[in-house]
DNA sequence: ACGCACGTTAACGCGAACGTGAGAATGCCG
DNA sequence: CGGCATTCTCACGTTCGCGTTAACGTGCGT
């Protein structure tokens, strides 16, 4: 997967693709929210389009959603487990610990689709009152014209 | 536990009733985001009924949405303009301009209403994906209890 | 009038989420 | 090889949204 040096990208190309300054591309990895990407020789950052998704699902957890850093690398987190899991399922052992981590995960995914449905209710409550009121500033612009045409009528 | 006239609560009880601090109930009227509240002779802060509502409706915003308080501020200044003109509607002098503004506020509350739309489009495609991941974990955990069980009858 | 809960302003502190250089190393082109 | 852009790692600075004393004033029951 993805053996084309091309495919990755440094970091000021990765910066402008996601439109993340590089600070926090470093700042990301720093607070573990992504895994360190890899390295050229003399250390320059090179991200994949793992890397590149990976970044552009925390920047709208962020910037769309209001998430904390902290939220959100707990929902990665839990996201990772499973594959975590899946990946290293040969080996089997204490396979018990394993399905206990694979509940918790479950359970803390299952705590964020509530979060949402929650938040998705009041959004909607509020975009019916956006809504409502715009129709309210219609009615009182068209109400103002009539009385305006009528004014100029006398 | 003052005995106030029943409509109006001293910051303590306002505070309880909305879930925020007395820090927070002062710093929002500090920002703006609260025109400033009426005061007994002492100068004690006494929230209305109408005061009430409004921190509420920040507290979700800001909660719930995750937006800035200066996004709330701009969403309550325009949505203060409808009620500013019709109270002030008595004078038309210069009801053009009036109408403007109007105008000008029923297009940043349009941009509000596109947003949250915006907003909850992403948010539902992020709960089929969380609700498809929990099925995933579900597969799982029913695979390996299976295997499990399998594993005891050999 | 006293006590005590409750409120006031002013000011400093704090964690989150970066911004902003400084100074050195690296990549690459001619 | 020189030269220039890019990136590196510290490390201090900044903004937001409050928390937390400190020092002092107010409301009110007794």
């Amino acid at each position: 997967m993805g053996r084309d040096p091309r495919e990755f990208l440094q970091i000021g190309d990765a910066s402008e693709r996601t439109g993340l300054t590089q600070r926090t591309l470093r700042y990301y990895e720093e607070k573990g929210l992504l895994r360190s990407p890899a390295r050229m020789e003399g250390g320059f950052r090179l991200y994949s389009g793992d890397d590149i998704d990976r970044l552009e699902r925390i920047k709208e957890l962020r910037e769309l959603l209001g998430f904390s850093l902290a939220d959100i690398k707990e929902m990665l987190d839990a996201e990772d487990v499973r594959l975590q899991i899946k990946s290293e399922w040969r080996k089997d052992a204490d396979a018990a610990e394993k399905a206990q981590k694979m509940r918790v995960a479950r359970e803390i995914t299952l705590q964020q689709l509530q979060l949402i449905d929650q938040k998705m209710a009041k959004m909607a409550t509020m975009r019916d009152q956006l809504a409502e009121r715009i129709a309210k500033y219609d009615a009182n612009l068209r109400q103002w014209s009539e009385e305006s045409a009528a004014r100029q009528h006398s």
